[in-house]
DNA sequence: TCCTTAATGTTTATGCCGTAAACATAGAGG
DNA sequence: CCTCTATGTTTACGGCATAAACATTAAGGA
């Protein structure tokens, strides 16, 4: 199951091959049907086949090894993001699609996605710094406010304040999980006018 | 100190008085300095001078406890949007206060407000079912949208979710907490225009 | 007045958790 | 071949949520 690619074969050793990278995958695939607050270091070393303290010999504690599920977590949002502004090929709105597939993922992966959310801070991350959406975002926020820079950044807070509380509300149950309306919502035309 | 109401006077007796509403005070306390993931009824009940396993003659479980300090935030949270429209007197606003009051609640609360959000869910409850921001966004995306009620439920649920995502994303630190960029996002002609 | 009873506490116990410390094993390089 | 280091295991500790059995008290009927 857990067969790793360093060693050749899966024979059961003492030492593990890749226990970090072992205990990152099972913790990501108990963030597909566990909430994060219950994740817990014993079960990951159970399911990884190994002692509940062997752990420590590659995170410090256990902050250290959601730190390394969020940042699992940011690289799979942002590839999915940058999945679906390419297939909005023809230039048509790749902004709009980012956000769409950032309420997306959200959706799918809600475990993960409020523990990126809950981490990022501590690792003195901002979780749109660099990546392609912040890009599209500023090229957007600029067009539309023809070099007003307040205005600008106002524009690009505002937008992504509205992708993260949707996803947020519906995560939260607090709006019906509606893929029509996450589109209606993001409709760039709205926060963009003319 | 945690003098109830119920007792004239606050004699160390075997029955506390008001246990329960003394153990929502503590949790309510403690949540000004604790995320709410870090809360323990053990330290609830030492904090109120009680045996850990009393919380369970008025609580169910911890997560009962839990729903009840959500309960708390959320009249908490009302209150000041009230308070807020209460002020913005000369009906300049309303609206737009009520959003500038969530934002400012959330990021003086920021425990409590993480905890309502977690729990509304599993109490059933939405958040804004029956507000009064509730009335006042209604209220304003129908003059806005004049009948179209498509449009009028996503202007609604995009001014939501504005306020609720400037109000994480600050919280997470994701962006600076700048009380000026508050206003100006919120700032209801953005969202509604002309 | 006394006795019962229900509400509300306490004590004790169980099994999980994160984590520290001491010890064991194995593979790599001299 | 031998030792060193990386990486495991065992054992131990205190904290946690929670269950079960027991204690105290206030209230109300005999």
């Amino acid at each position: 199951m857990v067969t790793v690619s360093t060693s050749k074969a899966a024979t059961r050793t003492y030492h593990h091959g890749d226990l970090r990278a072992a205990l990152v995958e099972a913790g990501l695939k108990a963030l597909e049907t566990t909430d994060f607050a219950d994740l817990s270091l014993r079960h990951l070393a159970r399911e990884v086949g190994v002692s509940a303290t062997a752990v420590y010999r590659h995170f410090p504690d256990k902050q250290a090894l959601m730190q390394a599920l969020a940042n699992a977590g940011i690289e799979q949002l942002g590839r999915f993001q940058q999945q679906a502004a390419a297939d909005s090929d023809g230039s048509a709105d790749a902004f709009a699609a980012t956000g769409r597939a950032y309420v997306r993922w959200a959706l799918a992966n809600p475990a993960l996605f409020r523990l990126t959310f809950s981490q990022c801070d501590r690792a003195g991350q901002t979780l749109f710094g660099d990546n392609l959406a912040a890009q599209l975002l500023r090229q957007k926020a600029a067009g539309a406010t023809g070099g007003d820079p307040e205005a600008e950044q106002r524009l690009m807070i505002q937008a992504w304040a509205v992708v993260h509380g949707l996803a947020m509300l519906m995560l939260d149950q607090q709006l019906p999980n509606d893929d029509a309306m996450i589109d209606r919502v993001i409709d760039s035309a709205t926060l963009f006018p003319r």
